[in-house]
DNA sequence: CGTTGATTTGAGTAAGATCAAGTCGGGTGG
DNA sequence: CCACCCGACTTGATCTTACTCAAATCAACG
């Protein structure tokens, strides 16, 4: 665990899709802060069933929440971006029902175990905040269900595609109209319920339409507009979201 | 609008499942109760992108969260029986994202739009209880996801079943073994990704086997143990849950 | 270069969807 | 009381989407 970086330079907090926060929250939020945390690749940032220690805030780098069937099938439960934060449902309920796992290189800013209580306590701002990004979460989640259980594959696999973009633009990461973009072929397939054999073909279709260019892990979408029809997804514009 | 049932006599207040309160949170959520509000089977409680008016606790009856497609295929996210508290999302996020639907009578408590800021104003603990109901609840839905993306048919059904069952229990409504049932086949496709008329081969397998008895919206299941393995289900035992 | 992980392609199969008729039971109105 | 209606549930036949198995390609890396 690195020293605490202190979150005045937050690099995520100028952009527009944080909302602003007065000086009196962030120096409570940056004393509860116990440092940082670095994870490489692949890294399980957070184990399944374990007992919880810490809540983390995603500061860089891009992450997954997962379960898994004792026999190994997995499902990929949703993503997690910048701004994101992991660990709560550990220290709400008593252990987390649910691994992370890191896709990148993993920046996390640690919040000590009694952080989220001492914020209920002190700064009902921050709590409701905290609530919020739970229930933002579920949203994504109530997505997820709505696809894996209704759209056909070909309409999973693009509408999964706009989403993420679109999020990752909201980070701030998109350059010359492509992100980067560390899923493989299984992670999409995990994610949305289809086997990677079958997630390949509908990627197949969606290059040759030329609704996408994906290689050396980029994703450029040509129009999105188009891509949404084909995913059938349309989300209301983005609300600004707290940070931390 | 019903006149609002003192909070001190709620009947689901002495069941084990619920965790106990303190005479001043109980004075203070009554309250904070603006009424009861009443709604007939297949009623609509909350209307799919709709800007919210109130938040609710599921007193008495069964009802069900759910979104469509533009095309009217729809997905069931997850059910709410007595003691589920609903519309939080949209209280926090600007508009409802999903619809809220009754699949009995129901009978709900309403609470004022603004009762949700106010408990985090001055009452953390129940601020915090809140919190632990929505992230209590996108455990359900990550279990959702987990069945859809990856469980087999059988698999689904059977793990629907027991659970449903088991919340039913901790509620406090079996009656000689059994529980009412007041989802038709339609509601369980729904729930489960599936189409109705494999749906009604799965159950027609299942009460052949002789795990489950369901008739007259009326489900037994003979041996629970038994369902659990056919549906790959195992959940940790459910922690006492804070109520309103 | 050999190894390893990710992607791709082909062939055969199966789980579950769709289509099309039923049946069954509980109202409702004549 | 009875005809009929409507919604839920069944059943059979057929079809398709997506899965499985198997093997080839490709690129990165030590």
């Amino acid at each position: 665990m690195e020293p605490p970086i202190p979150c005045t330079g937050c690099p995520l907090r100028p952009l527009a899709a944080f909302k602003p926060v007065t000086a009196r929250e962030i120096a409570s939020i940056s004393a509860a802060k116990v440092g940082q945390r670095l994870c490489t690749t692949g890294a399980t940032i957070l184990a399944e069933g374990q007992a919880t220690t810490r809540v983390y805030v995603l500061l860089a780098g891009w992450a997954f929440r997962f379960k898994t069937l004792e026999d190994g099938r997995r499902q990929i439960l949703n993503f997690l971006l910048p701004g994101d934060m992991l660990g709560l449902q550990g220290e709400l309920l008593a252990n987390l029902p649910h691994g992370v796992e890191a896709l990148t290189e993993v920046n996390l800013c640690a919040f000590a175990a009694d952080a989220v209580p001492r914020f209920f306590g002190n700064h009902p701002g921050i709590a409701l905040d905290i609530t919020w990004l739970a229930a933002h979460e579920e949203r994504l989640v109530d997505d997820v269900v709505l696809s894996v259980g209704r759209r056909t594959a070909m309409e999973r696999v693009a509408a999964l595609l706009v989403h993420l973009f679109k999020r990752a633009a909201s980070a701030g990461l998109v350059e010359d109209g492509t992100i980067r973009f560390p899923l493989t072929q299984l992670h999409i397939a995990d994610a949305l319920g289809l086997s990677v054999v079958h997630t390949n073909r509908v990627l197949q279709r969606l290059r040759k339409g030329g609704f996408i260019r994906l290689d050396a892990q980029r994703l450029a979408i040509g129009d999105l507009r188009a891509m949404q029809r084909v995913g059938r997804y349309w989300e209301e514009p983005a609300p600004r979201r707290p940070l931390l």
